[in-house]
DNA sequence: GTATAAGTTCAAGTGAACTTGAAGTCAAGT
DNA sequence: ACTTGACTTCAAGTTCACTTGAACTTATAC
C-alpha cells in the first residue's frame, strides 16, 4: 500500500531531472529511504513537497528559506491536511506581500509615465537636475530593501565626505 | 555644465558597490567616456539607468534582459522623456504579467487553502492518491512554464513507458 | 547470459551576477 | 615629498542551484 517511488519517476513525475531530486534530497528538502540495493525510495508525498519547493521558487524564496519552511512538516510520514494547510497559509502571505510590491512598483510608476522617469515619489519634472542626489545615496528607496540582490561586500559602506 | 560623475560618486548615488557599476559599464548597460588619466566619467541619466537596472531585476529579469531593453535608448546622448516613457510602458505590461501570474498562484492556492494541497486544478480530495500522476508529468502546470529555473539538462526527456 | 537502462557516489563544471585581490596609476592634503 | 584614497586592469574567487562526468552496481529485457 506504501507504494514508493525511485528518483526516475519521482523526477518524471515532478517534472525535474533526476539529479534535482538527488540535490534536493541531499539538501535535506525531500527524505527517503533506501532499498537492499541502495536505491532511493521515496514516500508519494515527496511529490507535493516537491510542487511546494517549485512554487515557492517561484515566488523568489531561496532553497534555504524554503527548506526551514518545509521543516515544519514531518519527516517520518505524510504530513496532514492541517500541516499543509498552515504552510500553504504562510505562503499565502508570501505573495500578497509580493504581489503588494509589484504594485507598488506598477502605480507610481504609472503615476509617472508622462516623463518616463523612474524615481516614482520625486518625479523627475518635478526636480529636473539629479533627482537621486537629493534623496542621499541611490534609488535604492525603490526596492523597498526587503530582498533583492544583497552583494556581501563592504565595498558600498565607504563615505568619503568628498560629494 | 555638463558635470560628469566618476565610479564612485554613481556607485554611492546608486547606492551600488563601485566594482558593480564597472561590472555593469562592462556589459554594456551604462556607457562612460574617460577622462585624460584614464578615469571613466559619467554623465548623470546613467543614475536613471541603474535605478531601472535595480527595480527590473527586482521583477526578475536577468542583465541581458535588461541591456536588450535599454539598448532601445540613446549612448551618446540623455534620453528623451518620450524615449523613458516608452520604455516604462514596456515595463509596465511586464509587472502586470508578473502580478497576475502571482495572483493566479494566490487565488489558486486560496481556493485549496482547506486541504493545503498545491494541486489547484485537481485538489487532493478529489483525487486523494496520486494527484500529480492523473496529469502526466509534475507540477509544472502551476508554474505556466513562462520563466522560472530552466535547467538546461537532457536528463528530463527521458521516457521509458515503464512509469 | 549478456546488453542496456536505471541506479549509486563523488568531484568538478556551469552560468549569473558580482566581489576580491594584486599590482600599479592618479589626485589631494600636509 | 610623502601619504592616503580613489582610480585603473585583469584574473580569479564566491554563491546559488543545479548539471555533468567518471567509475561502478543493480535491475530489466531479450
Amino acid at each position: 500500500m506504501e507504494q514508493l517511488l525511485s528518483v526516475g519517476e519521482v523526477a518524471e513525475r515532478a517534472g525535474l531531472a533526476a539529479s534535482a531530486v538527488r540535490f534536493y534530497e541531499a539538501q535535506g528538502l525531500i527524505a527517503a529511504r533506501r532499498a537492499e540495493s541502495g536505491h532511493r525510495r521515496f514516500r508519494r508525498d515527496v511529490l507535493r513537497r516537491l510542487a511546494f519547493v517549485r512554487v515557492a521558487q517561484r515566488v523568489g524564496l531561496s532553497l534555504e528559506e524554503i527548506a526551514e519552511a518545509l521543516s515544519g512538516l514531518p519527516e517520518d510520514r505524510a504530513p496532514t491536511k492541517a500541516e499543509w494547510a498552515r504552510l500553504s497559509r504562510g505562503w499565502r502571505a508570501r505573495l500578497d506581500e509580493r504581489i503588494a510590491l509589484l504594485e507598488g512598483l506598477r502605480d507610481g510608476l504609472s503615476s509617472c509615465i508622462g516623463c518616463g522617469c523612474l524615481s516614482l515619489r520625486t518625479c523627475a519634472l518635478s526636480n529636473p537636475g539629479d533627482w537621486a542626489a537629493t534623496l542621499g545615496p541611490g534609488p535604492r528607496y525603490l526596492l523597498g530593501d526587503a530582498s533583492g540582490p544583497a552583494p556581501a561586500g563592504t565595498e558600498r559602506k565607504k563615505r568619503t565626505g568628498r560629494g
